[in-house]
DNA sequence: CATGGGATTGACT
DNA sequence: GTCAATCCCATGC
């Protein structure tokens, strides 16, 4: 994608990323699920501001944010809207197509359906580790592609609240990829009010 | 300088 | 269902 792309608003961004490719290397996969997050609302590390730890959150769109969560784990997004606005989208689940034997090997015995129906699964079954975070998602070593052969006309969900945060948990910012719901995780408790 | 918490996962009861 | 693991960094004294 064209750096373009990105720099649109976030949950437009986060929406249309369902159904496009990710690559890092001889690995790829489907995107499934995706999370938008601005720095207006306080589960988005860039509510604090600009810190050593988010500058790239507010830095230039089109760019990767790789960090640690709880002490282990790599999360990867993509970095949205015009260079000095705090926003990014999180990529929480992929359908792997490519070097699925390698997402394998990183990912020991797990069943099929587990390599990357998880952020922090999907980074392990593609490699992706902090040394990639502020790296170029335009003509780095990550790339998001448009959707493949099938997936033109999926049907992205705009499903319910976000996972595992503590706050802003109202805002309805989780897209997902029709027919592969709960990838990451089972629905939330509440689904959202009908 | 010390402390507390987090956009998670996997193992165990 | 519950709980520990583990490290970066924002915040407060």
């Amino acid at each position: 994608m064209r750096r373009e792309w990105y720099a649109r608003p976030v949950l437009e961004v986060a929406r249309d990323l369902v159904g496009c490719t990710l690559r890092h290397g001889d690995t790829a996969g489907v995107i499934l699920e995706t999370e938008a997050y601005h720095f207006t609302e306080e589960a988005c590390h860039a509510y604090v501001g600009v810190t050593p730890r988010t500058r790239v959150i507010w830095g230039p769109p089109g760019r990767a944010y790789v960090y640690r969560s709880y002490g282990i784990h790599a999360l990867f997004n993509a970095v949205c809207e015009a260079d000095g606005v705090g926003a990014a989208v999180l990529v929480r689940a992929l359908e792997p197509t490519d070097g699925v034997e390698v997402m394998r090997a990183r990912r020991g015995p797990v069943p099929e359906r587990e390599l990357c129906n998880g952020p922090g699964k999907l980074t392990q079954a593609l490699g992706i580790g902090l040394e990639l975070d502020d790296t170029d998602l335009v003509g780095g070593p990550i790339a998001i592609g448009p959707r493949p052969a099938g997936w033109e006309d999926v049907e992205v969900v705009r499903t319910a609240p976000r996972i595992g945060i503590t706050r802003a948990v109202d805002l309805d910012w989780r897209f997902t990829a029709a027919g592969h719901r709960g990838v990451s995780r089972p629905f939330p408790a509440t689904p959202p009010a009908a």
